[in-house]
This record gives C-alpha cells, sequence and structure tokens, in this order.
DNA sequence: AACAATACCAAGCAAGCGCTTGGTTTGTAA
DNA sequence: TTACAAACCAAGCGCTTGCTTGGTATTGTT
C-alpha cells in the first residue's frame, strides 16, 4: 500500500482531513505560519487571511484557535504513523526495519508533512493540559514502533548502547534536520542522508 | 582554569552578569519563564513579578523585552563557548576531545545554564533580524569548536559519516536531551549518558 | 420551489499586551 | 549634609488579541 493509498483511506475514515476540503486548506495554512512564526505570534486574523476568510468566520470551523494547533498535530501523527507502519511492513530484517523508519522519519520531517512536524515539535507547550495528553497518547503509539527495532537490533548485539537512548538521540537529531536540511539545493539526497545516519551509528 | 573561574573573569570583562546582581536575577528568571512558558506566553508583569519589581521598572533596565531575550542567549553562549574551550584544552587524542564537547554540551543542556540553552534552542524566532545576526556570529565561533575535532576524526578514519552532518545530528540529539534527561531521578549519570552517546557512534 | 443547514461577513467587545510617563525612594560619594 | 544618579512605583495609554454576535449569502435536499 503505498502512501496514496493510506491517505485516502484515512481521509475515507474521517482520521485526517482531506487536503481540498476547507479544513484541510485551513490546517494546511495553519501548519505553515504556526512553523514560520510561532503559534503565539500567528493571529487568528493571519489564519482567516491565508485561507480568504474573515477571521471571525473561523469559528465557524474550530471553537478556539488552541483547536487548530491540536488539529494539525494529531492529523499529522495518525498519517505518520500509518505511513511508517506500511513503509516497514516491507522490511524483513531489523536493520532494514530500523533504516526504513529512519528514512519516513526524514521524509516526513522534510516531506509534505515538514511542516506540521515541525509544530509537533516546537510549539507543544502551547497546548493546553487535556490536548497535551491526548496528543501524547497517540505519540506512544508511533514511539512503540520504534522500541520495538531498536530492542531486536540490541538483542542481535547490531546495537552497543541502550535502545530507549538511542531512541531519543534520533528522535532530536532527526527533526533538527528542520533546521539544516534542505534537500532540493546542496547535494545530499534523502536517501544519502538515510545513509549518513545509518553510519554514523555504525551500521552502514 | 575550573569553570567557576571563568565564570568570575566573564563577569570582570562585562561579558555575563554575577547572578547577585540585579540584572544577572533577571536574566535567570526570564530564561526559566522563557523556557517554562515561551517567550510569547510570558508577559512582562510575569517577568516583573518574577524579581519582585512592577512591570515597568523591567524597562530601566532593559530598553525591551526582546533585549532581556537577546541578553539570556548570548550571555549562555559567551560562558558555554568559554567553558567548552577550556574542557577541550585539557584533552589530548581527538576522541578524548570529542568526548569531552559532548560531555561539557550535555552539562550546559542539563546543568545551570539548562535553562537559558532551551532557549536559546527554541525562541530564537521572536528574535528580531538584527539580534539574529548577533546571536548567529557567537554560535557560529562555538560550532568551530566541533567541526575542528570531527574533521580531524574524520581524518584518522575514526568517523565514517561527513563532520557537519554528525555535528548537526549531534547538535539535534543532545539539545534533545533536555525535554527527557533528567539526571537527579532515575539511574543515569551525565558521564553514563556520555559513554552512551559515545557508544552509540561505534566509537566505545 | 421551499426549506434547512452550512458557510461566511461586518462590526466590535472585553481583556491583555508592551511600553511610557511623572514622580518618589534608595544608594553613594564628596 | 548635600547632590545626584540609579532604581523603582503607580497609573494608564494605545494597540492587538481571541472570540462573539446578528445577520446574509450559498449549497444541498426533497
Amino acid at each position: 500500500m503505498n502512501q496514496e493509498k493510506i491517505l485516502q483511506s484515512l481521509i475515507a475514515d474521517n482520521l485526517v482531513s482531506a487536503s481540498d476540503s476547507a479544513r484541510g486548506r485551513l490546517l494546511r495554512e495553519a501548519a505553515r505560519l504556526f512553523r514560520e512564526k510561532g503559534y503565539e505570534r500567528t493571529t487568528v486574523r493571519d489564519l482567516a487571511a491565508a485561507v480568504g476568510i474573515q477571521s471571525g468566520s473561523l469559528f465557524h470551523h474550530f471553537r478556539t484557535k488552541e483547536e487548530i494547533l491540536k488539529a494539525v498535530m494529531v492529523e499529522t501523527i495518525r498519517l505518520n504513523t500509518a505511513v511508517m507502519q506500511a513503509a516497514m511492513g516491507e522490511a524483513k530484517s531489523n536493520r532494514e526495519k530500523l533504516r526504513a523508519l529512519i528514512s519516513a522519519e526524514l521524509e516526513s520531517i522534510n516531506g509534505q508533512t515538514g511542516e506540521a512536524m515541525a509544530v509537533l515539535v516546537y510549539e507543544w507547550r502551547s497546548l493546553s493540559e487535556a490536548s497535551r495528553t491526548e496528543v501524547l497518547e497517540l505519540r506512544d503509539r508511533y514511539e512503540a514502533l520504534w522500541l520495538d527495532v531498536l530492542t531486536g537490533l540490541e538483542g542481535e548485539g547490531a546495537l552497543k548502547a541502550d535502545p530507549f537512548v538511542v531512541r531519543r538521540m534520533l528522535t532530536g537529531a532527526l527533526s533538527w534536520t528542520v533546521t539544516w536540511y534542505r534537500p532540493d539545493r546542496g547535494g545530499l539526497t534523502r536517501d544519502g542522508l538515510t545513509d549518513q545516519v545509518v553510519a554514523m551509528l555504525g551500521m552502514g
């Protein structure tokens, strides 16, 4: 199942918004603005202008500004968890699975969902306690995918450090790429970057 | 030269504020609040209350709120660059130097200056263009320390990946520790964590 | 055609924001 | 004691913020 089909199925289940719907368009613009200026510096007037409506009309679609932030985060996690599960399903060994995970996470961070992923990493403080809990639960399921593979690799002796620590280091390392990695200009492709990460782990 | 002496000398040169001065106390509280709630969500009234003065009185010490943010960042970089240079000076081989760099950065991220370091990483978007340039110049000098060592290790064949990429991965990985590493509760000491990082790089 | 639901606009309110102002207290040194 | 600057307070200004309100198009269903 490729990425497009996964997306379609999630849309059908109403778990993420179609990008051509009013809601989807708003969430995309919101992710862009939240990443560019930060959640607090982005006003509801900014958001409304970005989709060409009046600021008050936003509240027909979302009850509060924070609900928009939460929706960006929740839909992003849902999509990426599904994509990642699919990418991993095709791999045989744990080594291959790890490579698939790294590659998929780099894609989600630097590809289409990149802006939303950056929001997920940097704007969680702007969530209310309740929303934070909700988002964290989704995150935990995503993280379980990683820990399974890393624990497997440790058992095989391929990994010398603690799986929990390694996952956390990789979380930081990979999410940080959003601040410097520009796949368009400059020679490093995503595959190339994945190779570098694997080489850095001594698993080249 | 130990850390305390370095600090004294920087204070003497007016490059960082003494923590018992009015300015120093304000900057410490500001770092705490900025990290806890984010720069935008922290009001000048919050800052003033934290040091026990009226909000207007802040502007006797700093011309704008942003100037406070910049001061937190600038002083933190200055201090940590100096500490890191000292830590590296005692090491002989590049391997030892790398370990010293990792350990020192983990200390600056998770020790006394941790709150300020987190601000440095997460709040740069709230800086004006001019301040951003200024902070980036200081950062570049700090980064040069890392690149020298990593390039050396690559030359020796101890490092299989690109030094620039590795440094950026380490930047993300180490700064991310601030979100999960708790040296007080839980068994992992800073030395232990440094070991894990070195092991992860296949240089244990 | 009739109706209801959906999507939107125009206007503005209440609250909170960064920052200013004019004046008072506190510290320091001659 | 006097002189003066640094540190601070009390009050509030002007503006922006998230959000509300009452009403009007637009769309879909029967």
